[in-house]
DNA sequence: CATCTCCATTCATACGTATTAAGTAGCGTG
DNA sequence: CACGCTACTTAATACGTATGAATGGAGATG
């Protein structure tokens, strides 16, 4: 029983009724598919006079039911939500995906409801929601290693932002060069003199952050310096990173220099400010400081401290191109590009204090 | 011919097969029913396990084609996404959406497809896409008045986010107060003595313009004074607010204040930096100006102007609570939700001039 | 034991479209 | 006129799901 009040719209059958016509007919003038061409003008112009009379308009779900493709790529964060500073670090990413989404014709699929649920799983409710889409970009931190393992088994489609690996399996991902990055910074404050160089990790061991470490220690070597394994120490809560902790550092390690790996939301930026306002410490007079990637929002009133930056933007639109290429593919096997991120000067680095090794 | 590399998605038919039950039954069991509770709890596990085991997910076409709900909201603005200070006023929007839909247990669908589509037509490709979802959010300033009238014609849910008008039938919207945001600016510029205001209109007659008009007009008469239509002017172009211009207007209209529409992009807000900075005119001591309404992002360096601000992250919220509610309507009715704006003092308004009606 | 009720499951069908193979003319050719 | 050929058109089917009607079996009732 159709709805009383909603009004039906006009299907092909209404339009073949309406031009006496078959079904297949106005299929063949409307979607102009192989054999459109031979169909008869005066034909083709009835079924167009009639479509337009009854305001006719494809419906998209009968469509891409019988395409297999519905042409919508998902976007599924590994991340909660809610914390407006935490979005604010994956907004840039958004982005580049919804633009390149867009550009390839694509509609996005956000799931926000598996974001949301309290299990957070891409599996809950025995289903796995991402399948909605023809592929999908995921994204985030705190990855559920089953869930993307269960994945790659499937081989569903789908891209990570960021690099990632798994147990078995290849995954396709979008990645910045965290290696590179960190072993220029070392070699940068080499260049400045540095030799004592401290680097605070994350505590967890994501592959963002085995990357840094990676990087940190190529850096030292191409350096011709030895690692100090007491210079690299895990920092559990931003907070840490306190004047009193960073005079302990120098006075007891003899560092010149800290390498800082940031999160993804403000902590690591309030903890810097902090011993800014509080100027026990100097930077980079007492100390050079350089953050090995880029808190969420960079506003201009804050101090311009040495960085490097991830081109957040590309790496979402480079991800929905491998995306699609990917769905292209007839035999698709898995594809990986790292992208350089780009230095940022700053102003929280300079020269080792002379003397420093006496 | 199934795609050879890619393994097919499985269906309820594959479940049925390993689970030794019937498609119907898969069906039931899945999409939990009206006869759901009727399925033994043995019956209902062997299902569920097969589905995890194939890694089943349902084909959203068909269940929207079959006249199911398949939990999908769509968000759909009418606007060119690229200009990125665009983008930004249309951001906190997107925010409240996409955080209520994820907490009615939905998920978001971007049509960035058909906003990026060269002709930006909903009914791009001769299709609605827009019916893949169960119901629609729709955002942005210069509507297509047909499509829209065409969507209410074929009733398809939706809100608008901002106050709509269409032919024939009722929109369903949640729009901001802009007639007592309005008025009130006025009642306070009269408070503060001020009886010649200038108000710089779009030329466009849309409704959120339609409406500050009726807000300057009232707002006139709660204060007892006439409305001159010379002081009703259209602003073609945002740079048009210059120095010069208000000068003219002091000079030949006897003008104490103004009120200015704002545009969604910076344009607005670069004339009026530029004429802070040609310092010819002080605001408020040569002339008081106030914003109607709020540019996209308001950052801390830019001048404290007077103005009023939509609650724009709790319109979208409002958007999504009404979509869901009319969604569970049997016989969805029409309904209309205007927020009231928040007044911004600033720093732009002062007491007017004395002795300027001489 | 025949009949009835109730329950769990299945059958059959519809949704709107795209596509392929099959059909029907019309018409010239041998 | 039988034949094949071209030019159109249509019948039939599949896509994956949801759902009302139908089925079968177990148990209760008379």
């Amino acid at each position: 029983m159709p709805p009383q009040g909603r009004r039906r719209r006009p299907t092909q059958v209404d339009i073949a009724r309406a031009a006496g016509v078959s079904q297949a007919t106005v299929s063949l003038v409307i979607s102009g598919g192989a054999a459109s061409d031979q169909i008869a003008e005066s034909t083709r112009q009835a079924v167009l006079a009639a479509a337009a009379e009854l305001g006719y308009s494809a419906n998209v779900a009968a469509r891409s039911l019988k395409g297999g493709r519905n042409h919508l790529l998902g976007l599924y964060t590994f991340e909660p939500v809610f914390p407006t500073d935490q979005r604010d670090f994956y907004y840039p990413f958004l982005l580049g995906v919804e633009e390149e989404t867009a550009a390839q014709g694509y509609d996005l699929l956000l799931f926000s409801s598996v974001t949301s649920a309290a299990d957070r799983s891409i599996y809950a409710g025995g289903a796995n929601r991402l399948k909605l889409a023809d592929g999908c970009v995921l994204l985030g931190r705190n990855v559920r290693r089953e869930e993307l393992n269960a994945l790659v088994q499937e081989d569903f489609p789908f891209v990570f932002i960021g690099r990632r690996e798994v147990e078995e399996g290849e995954v396709s991902y979008v990645g910045a060069d965290y290696v590179a990055a960190t072993s220029a910074m070392v070699a940068e404050l080499h260049r400045l003199g540095h030799e004592r160089i401290l680097y605070l990790r994350a505590i967890e061991d994501t592959e963002p952050t085995r990357d840094r470490e990676r990087g940190y220690r190529e850096g030292l070597a191409a350096a011709g310096l030895e690692v100090d394994e007491r210079l690299i120490q895990g920092l559990a809560d931003p907070a840490d990173l306190s004047a009193e902790h960073v005079q302990h550092w120098i006075g007891s390690y003899g560092v010149t220099a800290i390498l800082v790996e940031p999160t993804e939301d403000n902590r690591l930026v309030d903890a810097l400010t902090a011993m800014t306002d509080g100027a026990r410490v100097r930077f980079p007079e007492d100390c050079s400081i350089a953050v090995l990637g880029e808190p969420p929002s960079w506003t201009p009133e804050l101090r311009d401290w040495t960085r490097f930056s991830l081109p957040r933007a590309e790496m979402g639109r480079e991800a929905v191109r491998m995306l699609v290429g990917l769905l292209g593919d007839a035999q698709p096997t898995s594809r990986q590009v790292t992208i350089p991120c780009a230095f940022v000067p700053g102003d929280s680095i300079g020269p080792a204090p002379r003397g420093d090794r006496a």
